[in-house]
RNA sequence: GGGUCGUUAACUCAGUCGGUAGAGUAUCUGCCUUUUAAGCAGAGAGUCGUUGGUUCGAGCCCAACACGACCCA
């Protein structure tokens, strides 16, 4: 316990321990069926100032003191619940003398329960008139002031529920979160995919190139990593005869954290049997600004302070095309490799001595395209050189087929159509294992099962990977992954406070 | 990993040239029966992130460390 003696604290305790000599229960549980406080704000609306509700209703409500402005022998306050804020009229001849007594040991952060009529003060705002007033559970801590509330992005995010108590937008953004992720559900679930969940501990972690955490079974006596991604399960599930499969879920990548990268994300991925990733833009285009409308009014929204604009159709360019025309590259170096690595290496790109063509096209892509695609974007022809688990392109095997969207200047979304010819898989695997280096973290082993599963034969299939997290940072105009994530990870804080 | 900035009362923030630690909100006491950033009068509240150094004297200068923000890799 942390100062436990600070005054304000000590105050509120003495005030509790009044409340509970004269019988008033501090934690009870017996409080029941509050009204929602946006179901009664309609009720009102017609009525006129410094008049009551005509029928008389009596309502009960429930919620956390905001506000309190005492006066000798009555008070106004404020409270709230999920769904709103409503003022609350207590009276002294109307509550009794023992009553009111109780109550003025009441603080702002108490949960409440107040039955009475609806009426409209004189300054016009609509209000309950409390007939009786019950403590439902004490706050021992003050809240953060009321007008400048709690701007400590520290403290913001290591103690959200105080966020979310005085934040009224915070609690916006996270509802639009949950919306987000509820309509993703039923978009994809109306279009005929099974929603699955596959394994979050892996023998093998596969399915993208990253760094993931290790963990330990002791029953079983081996390491299993936290996934990287959900991948290589989700098209064992295609091998099964699932047609169209997705699912939301975390992935947990041990690497590096900022406003971008939390090492625990959230993704959506979905696999759908019988398409191409041609298929998939069309219907990435149709689920994103679908989702802009519903979750924003619009398919017009600003990020931070940029315009963007979601309504489709959207620009598409092959790699090569996005080089020359965003990049102001010259065309006749795409076709020449050497040209090409000349060119990466002279814009400072450090490229391992292997690295082919294809590795500094992408390079080069980062630093010089990415940021400046603003609208929404899908970058197609990416090379086979750096998607391992992409289908080569027919007509040109040194490409995939391959799209990755960019919004605001970031990746989205990644997908393609996916490779099931299990020699190439069982080659590309070997690929890499051979590139990583002396950095075993990232894949650390080849995963047979999964090219025992393509062996049996796998439908062609296309599939997509979206970032949840980046999604609705977009959709709800936050800066920093750590806005739209409820607990983001930060260091443990040591001896202050 | 590197750079810049920040950390002072419960919250939001001042703190000059190194010389007794400040304001608003919140809290407490008194007055107050329609307020809404209620009002009036009074009061209490601090390990100045931590540790060390310089100095007669450090919130302030120096060093290291912790945590955070932003930028870069």
């Amino acid at each position: 316990m942390d100062k436990q003696t600070s005054n304000l604290m000590k105050q509120r305790r003495e005030k509790a321990q009044f409340l509970a000599d004269n019988g008033v229960r501090l934690y009870g549980n017996s409080f029941r069926n509050p009204i929602a406080i946006a179901a009664i704000l309609p009720r009102g609306e017609n009525l006129a100032a410094e008049s009551y509700e005509e029928n008389g209703s009596s309502y009960t409500v429930a919620g956390r003191i905001m506000s309190m402005r005492k006066f000798g022998k009555v008070a106004f306050f404020h409270i709230q619940d999920e769904t709103g804020r409503l003022q609350i009229y207590a009276r002294r001849d109307v509550l009794g003398d023992e009553p009111y007594k109780l109550f003025k040991k009441w603080d702002v952060g108490d949960i409440v329960g107040v039955r009475g009529r609806l009426f409209r003060t004189k300054t016009g705002e609509l209000s309950i008139e409390a007939a009786e007033l019950e403590m439902i559970t004490k706050s021992m801590r003050p809240l953060p002031e009321k007008f400048h509330g709690l701007t400590d992005v520290e403290t913001r995010y290591r103690q959200r529920y105080l966020d979310l108590i005085v934040n009224p937008d915070v609690r916006e953004t996270f509802k639009k979160r949950i919306d987000i992720i509820r309509l993703i559900r039923e978009f994809l679930t109306n279009r005929g995919f099974l929603e699955v969940e596959t394994p979050m501990m892996q023998p093998v972690p596969g399915g993208a190139t990253a760094k993931p955490f290790k963990t330990h079974h002791n029953a079983l006596g081996m390491d299993l990593y936290l996934r990287v991604a959900p991948e290589l399960y989700l098209k064992r599930l295609l091998v099964g005869g699932f047609e169209k499969v997705f699912e939301i879920n975390r992935n947990f990548r041990n690497e590096g954290l900022s406003t971008r990268h939390n090492p625990e994300f959230t993704m959506l991925e979905f696999y759908q049997s019988y398409v191409t990733y041609h298929e998939l833009m069309d219907l990435t285009e149709e689920l994103i600004s679908w989702l802009a409308d519903e979750v924003t009014g619009s398919t017009e929204l600003t990020y931070q302070g940029t315009p963007v604009d979601l309504s489709p159709p959207w620009k598409r360019y092959t790699m090569d095309e996005a080089l020359t025309e965003v990049g102001g590259i010259e065309p006749a170096i795409l076709t020449d490799d050497a040209a090409i690595l000349r060119l990466a290496r002279e814009k400072g790109i450090e490229l391992q001595p292997e690295a082919g063509p294809g590795k500094a096209k992408t390079e080069l892509f980062e630093l010089l395209v990415e940021e400046k695609l603003i609208n929404p974007t899908f970058i197609t022809s990416y090379p086979t050189e750096v998607s391992p688990l992409a289908r080569r392109n027919e007509e040109d095997p040194s490409v995939t087929d391959r799209f990755e969207l960019f919004i605001t200047g970031r990746e989205l979304a990644n997908a393609f159509s996916e490779l099931n010819d299990p020699d190439d898989q069982l080659n590309r695997f070997r690929k890499q294992i051979d590139e990583r280096g002396d950095d075993e973290e990232i894949h650390p082993e080849l995963d047979y099962d999964y090219i025992r599963a393509l062996e049996y034969g796998m439908p062609p299939a296309a599939g997509e990977g979206i970032g949840i997290d980046r999604l609705v940072m977009l959709l709800t105009d936050s800066p920093s992954i750590r806005d739209v994530i409820l607990f983001p990870h930060l260091k443990p804080e040591a001896g202050r406070k």
